[in-house]
DNA sequence: CGCGACGTTGATTTGCCTCAACGATTGTGG
DNA sequence: CCACAATCGTTGAGGCAAATCAACGTCGCG
């Protein structure tokens, strides 16, 4: 089971397990290799899994009435996703959720999460962490969109997740980061000049 | 201590108590009462509490370097409000959280809390609870934000919160929302007009 | 090799901001 | 309780950041 190390790692910075405890924990998960371009969640369908990524990268995106696309999140390895909304209250998903890169991920359902807090009470605490973390990071998130310019959010983003921003296709950051591609090209554009 | 009834009644919403663990619960709050104008908690400070709110109206903002002001949060009775992330992590707040109303509130301290979840591990299931639902929030909010105009998003607003739409001072609403209180004047005296 | 997806570039448009000046309402001290 | 100041909201003119549109380059994949 060398492929749920990673998973267990993570839990493990929440929360400490005992050997009895990491395999019950192990058991109620599967794993999933997702093509490139591949939807792990659509509209319309209630989105069953939360989902850790071993390897690999995502995005959740809704799609308005225009056809223009917005993206929620972008993860890579070590991060979670999932339409939440969707999974959280079993209800039929808004977004979109699509591998930018293959993928191999890491899933647990809504029902196995609901009884492993209920055998394992530690998870409760785990799952209140990390949900604390994600809001914490969402707010600030919206604190950048109103208080910075396009320019500043791109250098700040940029600057925080090097890694992430050199990696996924520019149409997912830019709808992520709240702009047009063809701004963001622009802004990069002129950076390339500066220097 | 009959003040404190709306908040156990808030807590039952997500889990059953005690008459025990209600008189434990209830032994680590405090009531505080704020005037109108007063600031529960200042940039620079730690956030010491998590507030509940019993009467009144609250909101949390920011300001940018510019001098602008921008609302993270507005709540009114039966909401939360506080910086978080100055008290989730115990760390110097960056908003301020300032009374739009003579206020009442009920406080409970971050140690209390960590008390709390200890004695009582239910809590540590309503924590997560409410802080899913405010995740759940706040990401609808970056989607609406991110893909929809002014004007559509003020609509919005107000259908779902009419209470607050003509409670609150249209600066709060306007910094909110993430445009200028001109533009909402403009907006409202637009629909006026229409009907 | 050729097609489709992705990115670039420039011209034009627009949603919302900024600034400024003016009403309206609230609250406060005399 | 009134007068006047401070705060809050309104209106219009002009400006700017970013969107949109269109056309073209480029890369990777079947």
């Amino acid at each position: 089971m060398d492929e749920f190390i990673p998973i267990v790692n993570y839990v493990e910075r929440y929360i400490q397990l005992t050997e009895d405890e990491k395999e019950y924990f192990v058991s109620l998960l599967r794993i999933s290799r997702i093509k490139k371009k591949q939807y792990i969640v659509q509209p319309e369908f209630v989105c069953k899994y939360r989902s850790y990524i071993i390897s690999g990268a995502m995005r959740a995106y809704l799609v308005d009435d225009k056809g223009k696309e917005h993206t929620v999140v972008i993860s890579i390895e070590d991060w979670w996703i999932s339409d939440f909304n969707s999974y959280l209250n079993q209800e039929p998903a808004t977004l979109f959720v699509e591998a930018l890169e293959d993928s191999v991920i890491i899933q647990i359902d809504f029902h196995s999460e609901q009884m492993l807090m209920e055998r394992i009470p530690k998870f409760e605490r785990f799952f209140r962490l990390i949900t604390q973390r994600s809001f914490a990071f969402l707010q600030k998130r919206i604190l950048s969109n109103l208080s910075k310019g396009a320019e500043e959010r791109y250098d700040e983003f940029v600057s925080k997740y090097p890694a992430i921003a050199n990696r996924v296709p520019q149409y997912a950051l830019a709808s992520y980061l709240g702009f047009s591609t063809e701004f963001l090209s622009k802004i990069r554009n002129r950076k390339t000049k500066k220097t």
